[in-house]
DNA sequence: TCAAACCGAACGAACGTTCGCACCGACGGC
DNA sequence: GCCGTCGGTGCGAACGTTCGTTCGGTTTGA
């Protein structure tokens, strides 16, 4: 029965977890990769038993079909976004220091585990039913949050939130599509500019009325 | 002989087309619309007969492979962007009319040919060889073309051009995935919207000084 | 009458999934 | 201390289906 392994960091692997919870993370683990690489339909469970050094017979012990293999990474991914990112906002966070360390978290984790979220970000609406009811919730949690944090930001009156939440996570989930780690910025740096975009456009600053200091 | 059909327009069919051309353009819809609902390795040559109201070893007369079906759907797509923003970028225009030109053809397009670029946005990197070097070239100069844009703009020195970009990108293609024409705004709100963004931040505008009139 | 357009049927390969069985460490009764 | 068995783990081989593609031939229209 796999269901459980509600563990929420997926590197490694958690010291204290089974032996059947250590072997279904590095299944995933293998998954995500293939999955990220040739896309969910174009992997097949033998790519997988090869990758594993598994046979395909034996895979089957740890899940029920190749929907509820895509479901248990996507749903182990969506939980380590979602967790990064509430430690990282405390809503007494001033918002504009919410909406930077929101972006920081989404980068450093994207950046962090770029197959899970290759496959959580371009694999979308491929599981169907109870699948894909779990995942829309989820992901439903975290446009949520963003929102939430968007929202309480000094907006454009002109601006509706929905395009705009839209339009940051646009910025940042497009960029599994062209970030190569030894050309372009880390995450510290991709962060900033990408808020300063958001916040302040792209233009050069210019000197504004400051929040008033105390 | 596929290879020609040339034609830029998507929508219904150039009135001068052999017949031909003219069934060909309607595999090609038939196709777009079939690999962006469920993706093009999701989607069989069989799906593709019923949908045509063809056989399918009749198909085949209009196409080598799968692949090349893709290639020429993909094609045929970016020829229309491309050719619809160089007709909508003069080079003579100043620098932030000219990036709310591309920006608004490029939407335009995208929300009246949803299906193709949908294809164009999702299948990335899937086809291979000659196919894949073919479509890269056309890419290629799609981004060298909102380059040379965004970098005659006056940028922050602290934004490196390629982020900046890619950021623009990122907004525009991440529509795809969330744009419902009912409750979203059309091509021409969203594309302010997003300039706005861009070029001053979500933040509300305060006056600042205006380009030197004449 | 000839080429272009089209099709039913089949090809071999690959797919997701399942069946039946072998291995193995743990454990209780004797 | 030994044996029997038992659940968790693993496998080779096969199931029926569907895949992309091709073959040989018929229809169609100028």
């Amino acid at each position: 029965m796999p269901a459980a392994f509600a563990a929420v960091a997926l590197a490694p692997a958690p010291p204290d977890a089974t032996p059947f919870d250590r072997r279904l993370g590095e299944i995933l683990h293998a998954a995500a990769e293939l999955f990220a690489e040739h896309g969910y339909a174009a992997t097949s469970i033998r790519d997988l038993s090869r990758r594993c050094g598994a046979s395909v017979a034996g895979l089957y012990h740890y899940f029920h079909s190749k929907q509820e293999l895509l479901f248990l990474v996507q749903r182990h991914a969506f939980l380590t976004v979602i967790s990064a990112a509430r430690a990282a906002t405390p809503p007494e966070l001033p918002p504009e220091a919410r909406l930077r360390a929101f972006v920081a978290s989404h980068l450093e984790t994207f950046l962090a585990h770029r197959p899970w979220m290759t496959v959580l970000t371009h694999e979308d609406e491929v599981l169907s039913g109870d699948y894909l009811r779990a995942i829309a919730a989820l992901k439903h949690d975290y446009y949520q949050l963003a929102r939430e944090i968007v929202t309480a930001l000094p907006l454009s009156p002109a601006m509706a939130p929905r395009v705009a939440v839209m339009s940051l996570f646009g910025m940042l989930n497009w960029i599994y599509t062209w970030h190569q780690p030894k050309r372009d910025p880390g995450a510290a740096v991709l962060g900033e500019q990408i808020c300063a975009i958001f916040l302040r456009g792209a233009a050069p600053t210019v000197r504004r009325r400051r929040p008033a200091r105390s």
